[in-house]
Parts: structure tokens; sequence; C-alpha cells
DNA sequence: GTATCTGCAAAACATTTGCAATTCT
DNA sequence: AGAATTGCAAATGTTTTGCAGATAC
């Protein structure tokens, strides 16, 4: 679990320390990703941070996700066929997609799947595990 | 591994196994996906069908996909971000994403991940491992 | 003869690109 | 000043939708 009441200072060192220059449009996406731990969409992104800071452009917001997506400190999800997903990278963890509500739940897996490995020959820099179905809530 | 010369009576009866009309078009559709073993997208089965029927649009190849996919037949890989993949459903594998050449490698496993389970609570119909990186034939 | 399926054209979305203005050091 | 970042507008590419005509049982 990432702390809640995680700082700008912190923030902000994590970003230097991954190579990517910590902008305010930049740390407030990274920060709405990690306080809202629901694997938020590009729109949901945009449509939240508008609010605080209303210059913001969608553009913006895809540049910012894809130099946090690079620089290996989000994850882009390929779960929804319609929408990338973005997910703060904290521990290995797989998805569960409710293809009825649309929400996706993280699931507690043992094995580490993140970290490079070598499979049949290839060189694998990244790996998801995808469930999808009816979830718990959608079932009655 | 798939019987290459499956043919049409047995293509038919599948379909209707599964409760899909077969149609010329879906047969040919499902008839591509289960020779070409390579994951085709949309536009590829499109613009390798059209030539032997040349009436044919992309909307019903839209609609067959998602019948075949719904009856549980073929399997839509949400593996690359820009377009779904389609792959025939003939035994466990995961995927491999090359992001250097964009090829999708079939990796085999040992686990069965078809097949229905609950995992959370959650009833999962469908599971994906995806992997992604640079490839073998990339690598150099 | 009625349901379903097909296919065209247009619409709807998600994402990318070009470029000028702005910001940061 | 120089380099990177931002943000607007337009372009691109994929998938969906509405609807009329064709097809199948």
């Amino acid at each position: 679990m990432a702390d809640h009441s995680i700082t700008t200072e912190q923030l902000r060192d994590l970003l230097l320390n991954k190579g990517v220059k910590p902008s305010f449009q930049r740390l407030s996406v990274l920060r709405f990703i990690m306080e809202q731990k629901d694997h938020p969409s590009v729109d949901v992104i945009y449509q939240n941070l508008v609010h605080e800071i209303p210059t913001l452009s969608k553009t913006t917001v895809y540049n910012a996700l894809k130099h946090l997506t690079e620089r290996g400190i989000i994850n882009a999800l390929s779960i929804d066929d319609v929408q990338v997903k973005y997910d703060y990278i904290d521990g290995a963890h797989a998805h569960f997609l409710c293809t009825n509500c649309g929400r996706i739940y993280d699931i507690r897996i043992e094995s580490n799947i993140h970290g490079m490995q070598i499979i049949d020959g290839h060189q694998v820099t990244n790996t998801q595990i995808n469930f999808k179905g009816i979830c718990n809530n959608c079932k009655q």
C-alpha cells in the first residue's frame, strides 16, 4: 500500500530519481493516480485535474502519462479494449475487469511479475495478468 | 495445434454447436483466424478476405468477431493498445508482444488458464497473460 | 413472411501530431 | 538565450451505430 499523505517533495524526488522533470502538471497526474487507486483513464484524470488546473490540456495528460510509463513509474494497463488505464507500480498484482460495470479490481498474486526476465528467448520488460468476468458486486 | 485442413462442414458444426449461425462471412472469418495463427487484427482479416469476398464490409467482420468472441470460439486479445487482435481458442497459452516490431508470439504455459473460476469472489470467464518487451528477432 | 444478417455511410471515441506560446534554468 | 514543456487545433485510426436492402429458414 502506498502512503496516502505523500508530500510534493517526495513526489518530486521520485520523478527526479527516475529521470522525469517534475513539472507541476506531471506531479499532479502522478499524485492523482497514486491517490485514486482506481486505475483511471486519461479522460478521468483530465476531468478531475482540470478543476485544479483550468488551463490543463488533454495533450499534456497524454504526454505526462507517456513519460511516467516509459520511466517505469506507472503501468499502462491494456485490460480494457477501449481505453488505456493507468496504475501506480507498487508491488505485483493482477487485475480483474468486470465486463458488466467496467470496474477494475486489484488481484493479489504470489509470484513476482515485475522485473526483467527472458522467456522463449524474448526480453520481457512488462507482464500483465488480466482476468475478465462478472464481479462480486454485479453477480446478484 | 489445430488441423490445418479443416473442412467447411467441421467449421459449420463448430459454429452451430456454439450457437452462432454459420453464414459464409462468419465461416470465412473463423477459418482465416484458425489458419493464420498470427493474431490478426480486424483490418488484416478484412484486407485478406475482401479478395475472396469482394462485397465484404468491415462492419460485417466486426460483427462476426463479436459473435465469435461472445460465444467463446475466439479470444479478443487486449495486449495491443491500438488494435484488438484475435486468436482461436485452442489450449492455454500466454502472449508476448514485441514493442519494436509489433509481432505477437504465443508463449506456452503449464497452468490451464481457460475455464471458469472464482477469484476473490469474482466470476472469471477469461484470463490473459501478456508479456511485453523486445523479441529474440529484434534483440541483435 | 418474418427474423436475421449484411454493408454502406456517418458518427463517435481515443490517441497522435504540428506548431506556436509559455515556462524554467 | 536555449531547451524542454505546455496546450490548442487538426489529423489519424479504430470501433460503433443507424438504416436500407439482401438473405435465409
